[in-house]
DNA sequence: TTCAAAGTGGATAAAATTTATCCACGAATG
DNA sequence: CATTCGTGGATAAATTTTATCCACTTTGAA
């Protein structure tokens, strides 16, 4: 049982924001291409933190991403939820019910399995929130992603 | 995020074998008729059950499987330890690396954020290990499975 | 001692899920 | 009013989970 791969994505785009200076919007076509991904793709990953309250886009030719809120406000939890979708980390089948059928005299209380599960992923959650991206990334500088990517692409043309 | 279904089909075998009246080994075709899976496949279930030291097996010709200890003094840890084999939720990748290299100035951080998942995790597995399978289950009768399989077989043959 | 009934383990196939892409559409701003 | 960006559906690739087959070993009762 492991996070997807967007959990730590996610992370890496809210990072590349918090250090982005003067709020200024980052288009998803310089995200995309720093992580190496699909432009659709970021994309896809993008409308999840903006659903979730984590990121706001700007339509319009000086559009982009920005942070919704600072990083202090934004906790391990809104990251987790924001990607993984799956309500719970218990899943019940049928199976209980097939196996202790009739002549058994019911199946042995399983619903209690369950609210136990989630007892325990409550207080997981309940750790998750109390960690901020401002104090584990402790991003202490701005950067001009645009400016970055541009001088990466004037090396690679060098080393080439 | 969800566990594997080995988590349930672990928690029903156990409940089979809790069941069970006399400490009589199961068989292991017993169990995976009952569960619907190939012989094989139960028997690599059971082989974590054992390595876990939840349950025992007996080699040999009134052989088996039983519980190696009693219900109570089974959680739900270490049902969930028994089965998923991952370490920790967060995985690391090389993304962040890659990502923020120069000419940023190192890697935000993401030792904490490791850190942090993981201190939230162990705050779940100390919530499923308050949970014992005797106060969950509540199973307070004994059957013989045998003698259930037997009728069951039976039962077909006057509907077939 | 031998044979059948049981557990063990490797290779591998089937199924499901995750990860990712392509492409068409809609919305906003200069 | 076209350009640039965001949204969303269909779908493909990759990975993981789930499961099977089969060969082998161990055990214990006859």
């Amino acid at each position: 049982m492991r996070f997807k791969s967007g959990v730590e994505q996610a992370i890496c785009i809210l990072a590349m924001l918090a250090l982005q200076a003067n709020e200024k919007p980052l288009r998803s076509s310089l995200i995309s291409e720093r992580l190496g991904v699909s432009d659709s793709y970021l994309k896809k990953i993008m409308r999840q933190l903006v659903v979730h309250g984590l990121v706001s886009s700007d339509s319009g030719r000086e559009g982009g991403f920005r942070l919704a809120k600072p990083l202090s406000q934004i906790t391990l939890l809104d990251v987790v939820e924001g990607i993984e979708t799956d309500e719970h980390f218990a899943n019940v089948t049928r199976l209980p019910a097939r196996i202790f059928t009739d002549p058994d005299r019911g199946i042995p209380r399983q619903a209690n399995i369950v609210d136990a599960f989630n007892v325990a992923e409550s207080a997981y959650r309940a750790q998750l929130q109390q960690f901020n991206l401002h104090q584990l990334l402790m991003i202490d500088r701005q950067v001009d992603w645009e400016t970055i990517m541009m001088n990466g692409r004037k090396s690679e043309h060098a080393n080439g």
